[in-house]
RNA sequence: GGGCCCGUAGCUCAGUGGUUAGAGCAGGGGACUCAUAAUCCCUUGGUCGGGGGUUCGACUCCCUCCGGGCCUACCA
């Protein structure tokens, strides 16, 4: 046998703001399969991947949640971890872009393009949100489309839905931040920039030597991207923003999120390292590592392109291989919130079987670029017909009959049909290799349908009855069960379930692909259960309604351009004029909360612990207990006014206040921070 | 407008120069009753999108037209 491989797998990193959902899991599964499937062939094979944590989207949605952005990164990471369980996608490490190991990969990298003279400074144009300051991308902004024969209201930043122009956000009419639903305010700030141009030559011969790509993929990237001098790629965004602030800068700029993302793929790789004991050296500069990443359409030029070169200036090794997925529609069309066909993953879980998924997904891939249609009432079918009906079959049918004696001591002659599915082994290993899944279960299928008629032939339920046959009814069975487990040993990268279940039965582990080249003789089996239940089309049914339903409540209201009342300045006028000294005699603090517990007995309050930086600690006795749950508030930035003389409740010493607006009662509003605000800053 | 892919039985697809074009599902008929109304046998069904060309020979190669999908449209 050769050489075992050692291989790094990744598969791209979701993005933490939002659950994963069936078009996701074509991905996750993919790679899974491919994982599994080289460990099964003896290769040392490792899986990591990791939150893409960082960016606009990601700020926007903690602050809908009233939390900071490492909470609501924090409660996506466990999220997303359960999905994949439930779908036994296996990791051997699930990490977060944000993590002190990603840091010193980017801090890295970064030092490695500065040391080549690639990183450039020039000023950019763009939106900031009038409120919060951050900048906007395009998409983060809606109004009126530029085109004066179209005019078409309520169109994104990038391009219009109607007359299909496209533009920069800056020259639609009448524009609104998505974010506050403010006009945004133009404004100029300092961008860093990579000179890729400088590698033009290296991604030329990278990407067009049919060594790491797909045909049509080193085609595309030729035709759109190296036929012209590649442009500046731009990695920086101005404080406020969550990510890595570039060192030197002194807060002002932070990496672009996809400057670190791909990063993470070697942070996520060191924490396994660390916690393993080994070296991230050894698999990102090691000569006989091998690395495979597996991706979606959308994101090409990024792996492609701007991570090669990343790599290759910073002296790591380079990708071996970029698999590249198409998307996922269902019955024919779009995923649809409306018709219920966007589907999280938690909501299949709910109603279906994850390993049906896993074969349905497997019996549709293949090594190209297409979409892959999930069909709903195909995926039924071919479940039912090829899992349960024609694999489980084989052992469901037989398994009784040699329950008590178990397995024949020779194996007996079966017409050579071991021996056929056996030499068809390595035919279905470069299936798998390739990503040519459909390929590899369509040569199995093949096998069970071999092995049903051989079934049917010998009739083991008329042996049975004459005892003077038994021998001849422990061979039969002997037989069919062998061909059972081939099968379950050839399909176990997809379904690791029916594998285990097999081991469970026949009493042998399922360790290595030789394991089809053996047949099991002499050994006992167990009583059988069944293995997997056949897919019902009302549950089915359920999952697309519960689907629909769930997406018409979380349907988010548009931002709506203003038009404030004027009902809170008449219910409490201005107060009379203050001079600066007046003002500056508060002094306004930014704190964090760090504990937040209900007081027994109190109406309104809640009790408040806040740090004001370092060991400075400050209890406060809120009156927010009826819009506030404690657990929304920790870890959240919040401004108090510092220097107000402590005064003595009922409840024990209230050392300051929180500033909230509102009338009171639910109606409260805790004023917070934008991000990169500090603990202990004063408010001027 | 450009790039890529696809168009084979009702449906999903296999088949890249060589016997009368295949499979699964669905349809029709039958058998069995061990098995999760699973299984097995037989069977209906295709001018391989249209046209032209290369070849002794094309679903398979070339050209062209028609139809569909994805990407892209001087943004990444």
């Amino acid at each position: 046998m050769s050489k075992a491989r050692k291989i790094l797998v990744t598969a791209a990193l979701p993005y933490a703001n939002g659950p994963i959902h069936l078009g996701h899991l074509v991905e996750y599964i993919q790679t899974d399969i491919w994982v599994r499937f080289q460990n099964l062939r003896g290769n040392r094979c490792i899986y990591i991947c990791a939150d893409d944590t960082h960016g606009t989207a990601i700020m926007k949605s903690a602050r809908q949640r009233g939390c900071t952005e490492e909470q609501f990164v924090a409660m996506m990471h466990d999220a997303h971890r359960r999905d994949f369980a439930g779908f036994d996608v296996e990791f051997d490490n699930y990490g977060s872009t944000n993590s002190p190991e990603n840091r010193e990969y980017c801090e890295e990298i970064w030092r490695a393009l500065q040391d080549k003279g690639l990183i450039a400074q020039r000023q950019v144009v763009e939106l900031f949100d009038s409120q919060t300051g951050e900048t906007l991308p395009d998409r983060f902004v809606k109004g009126t489309c530029p085109n004066p024969r179209c005019g078409a209201t309520d169109q994104y930043g990038d391009n219009c839905d109607r007359c299909g122009s496209t533009y920069s956000a800056i020259d639609l009419i009448d524009p609104i931040s998505t974010i506050s639903g403010t006009p945004p305010v133009k404004g100029e700030s300092e961008h860093f920039f990579v000179n890729i141009e400088a590698l033009h030559e290296f991604l030329d011969e990278w990407t067009q030597s049919g060594e790491h790509l797909q045909d049509e993929v080193a085609n595309y990237l030729k035709s759109h991207f190296l036929e012209a001098p590649l442009r500046d790629w731009d990695v920086s965004r101005p404080a406020p923003y969550f990510g890595f602030e570039i060192p030197g800068t002194h807060g002002r700029h932070y990496w672009y999120v996809w400057f670190d993302a791909p990063i993470g793929y070697m942070g996520s790789t060191r924490e396994w390292c660390k916690r393993r004991g080994e070296d991230s050296d050894e698999w990102w500069r090691g000569e006989s590592t091998e690395i495979h990443h597996f991706i979606g359409k959308d994101i090409q030029y990024f792996h492609c392109l701007f991570w090669p070169a990343m790599l290759r200036v910073a002296g790591f090794n380079l990708p071996d291989k970029v698999h590249i997925h198409g998307f996922l529609t269902v019955n024919g069309r779009k995923m649809s919130k409306r018709d219920g066909t966007f589907v999280m993953a938690a909501t299949y879980l709910k109603h279906l079987d994850p390993a049906a998924l896993r074969y349905y997904y497997a019996a549709k891939l293949g090594p190209r670029l297409d979409d892959i249609d999930m069909n709903l009432d195909e995926f039924v079918a071919k479940v039912n017909a090829d899992i349960v009906g024609k694999v489980v079959n084989l052992a469901s049918r037989t398994a009784k009959f040699v329950e008590s004696t178990g397995l024949s001591p020779v194996y007996p002659d079966d017409g050579g049909l071991f021996a056929q599915a056996a030499s068809v082994a390595d035919e279905i290993a470069a299936a798998y290799e390739s990503c040519d899944y459909n390929r590899a279960v369509r040569l199995v299928l093949e096998m069970a349908d071999r092995a049903n008629p051989y079934v049917e032939n010998a009739a083991p339920w008329s042996l049975k009855k004459d005892p003077g046959r038994a021998k001849e009814l422990q061979d039969v069975c002997t037989v069919a069960l062998n061909l059972f487990r081939q099968i379950a040993v050839y399909l176990s990268p997809v379904l690791p379930r029916l594998a285990k279940q097999t081991e469970e039965l026949l009493g042998q582990p399922i360790r290595h692909w030789d394991e089809v080249q053996t047949p099991l003789v002499g050994t006992p089996v167990a009583p059988f259960r069944h293995m997997m239940q056949r897919i019902d089309k009302k549950d089915v049914q359920a999952m697309i309604e519960e689907s629909r339903e769930s997406a018409l409540g979380a349907e988010s209201p548009k931002p709506q351009p203003l038009q404030d009342s004027d009902e809170a300045l008449k219910a409490e006028p201005l107060a009379p004029t203050c001079t600066i000294d007046d003002f500056t005699k508060v002094d306004l603090r930014i704190a964090r909360v760090v504990s937040a517990e209900h007081v027994p007995d109190a109406e309104k309050l809640l009790k408040l612990v806040l740090s004001l930086g370092g060991e400075e600690r400050r209890t406060v006795f809120a009156g927010i207990k009826k819009a506030y749950q404690p657990e929304q508030l920790v870890g959240r930035m919040v401004v108090m006014a510092a220097n107000l003389a402590p005064r003595k409740m009922k409840f024990g010493l209230s050392e300051g206040m929180v500033l909230a607006s509102g009338p009171g009662g639910a109606e409260v509003f805790l004023l917070g921070a934008d991000s990169g605000a500090k603990p202990g800053q004063r408010v001027h």
